[in-house]
DNA sequence: ATGATCTCCGATCAATATGGTCGTACTAAA
DNA sequence: TTTAGTACGACCATATTGATCGGAGATCAT
């Protein structure tokens, strides 16, 4: 439960991949295309090519046409956070449905509905948490996030 | 994205719902039937009396069988964390594959794996996350969870 | 200019997960 | 013993997801 999908994942690695070639030190700018990380993560190359569609589309990383042509990060890896890379390739990341819920469709419950608002508090928590991390968090290193402090008060599972 | 299934939605439903009619004024220590619930809340009955068992097999509701038969909370509303709830009914609540991985299948991409150490920081946030809130603290009153520090350095969405 | 290489984009298919249903067996109160 | 209720397991339909295929446009090297 709660688990992220496939494209997610293999968005989160080549937009890292992506991220410590370009400001690496072997060969910092270098633009990467598809082939290489679909090789290097052994991601099936057609899924890869449509995941950084996409986020080039979302504006988060460049393409480059023809040959030696490839990707790059649109912009710094410290202004791309975990949640703008997940709702790029999965949209808005909410718990629940009713949190979004245009005019036509509004779930049965609604009315009677008695867990809305404590979810919608874990949800605003969540993303809080997605959007406070970067890519450049992700590069090693630094820090990552504070977590709350582990003294689990409740059951072991 | 990271939606909770609608088995989850029912559930939260229904133990909030049997919380607060076990621990209200009206009347208390009273049992609480599948059909009560289904129809306060609109929700297909027969779905959610697999709900139920399902929690009650795990332990976090007692039932009750024959007639004026139902189901109460197997212990107080402060011990239940919704993180138990949503474990019980989707199972372990993982972000990733990779973080239980039995020997047999492991994701082809581990070893070159760039995201699995941050990925599991997250996942182990959102689990305190959820394990620290109880479906007491659903019943209303009391304040729900401490979010950490607002202070979003990112960017808006 | 022409061909090779690459990204771009849309359509499509298969596998899996999910939401929901049905029928029956078992239990306990009246 | 009848009846109202839960327990339980098999089952189906649909939605989502992972993955594939084919062609169109762009760009660089020759």
């Amino acid at each position: 439960m709660l688990k992220i999908s496939k494209k997610a994942d293999y968005a989160l690695m080549a937009l890292q991949h992506i991220a410590s070639v370009q400001f690496g030190d072997i060969t910092p700018g270098r633009v990467v295309n598809t082939k290489e990380i679909a090789e290097e993560y052994h991601i099936p190359l057609e899924l890869l090519a449509k995941v950084l569609q996409v986020l080039s589309k979302n504006g988060l990383i460049e393409s480059h046409n023809g040959p030696k042509g490839g990707y790059l990060l649109a912009r710094s890896a410290r202004q791309i956070t975990i949640a703008q890379i997940l709702e790029s390739i999965e949209g808005p990341l909410a718990i629940t449905d009713c949190s979004h819920e245009k005019d036509g469709d509004y779930c049965m419950q609604r009315e009677h509905c008695n867990i809305r608002t404590p979810l919608l508090k874990i949800q605003d928590s969540i993303y809080q948490l997605l959007n406070n991390m970067t890519l450049g968090d992700m590069l090693g290193g630094t820090p990552l996030i504070t977590i709350q402090s582990p003294s689990a008060q409740g059951v072991e599972r």
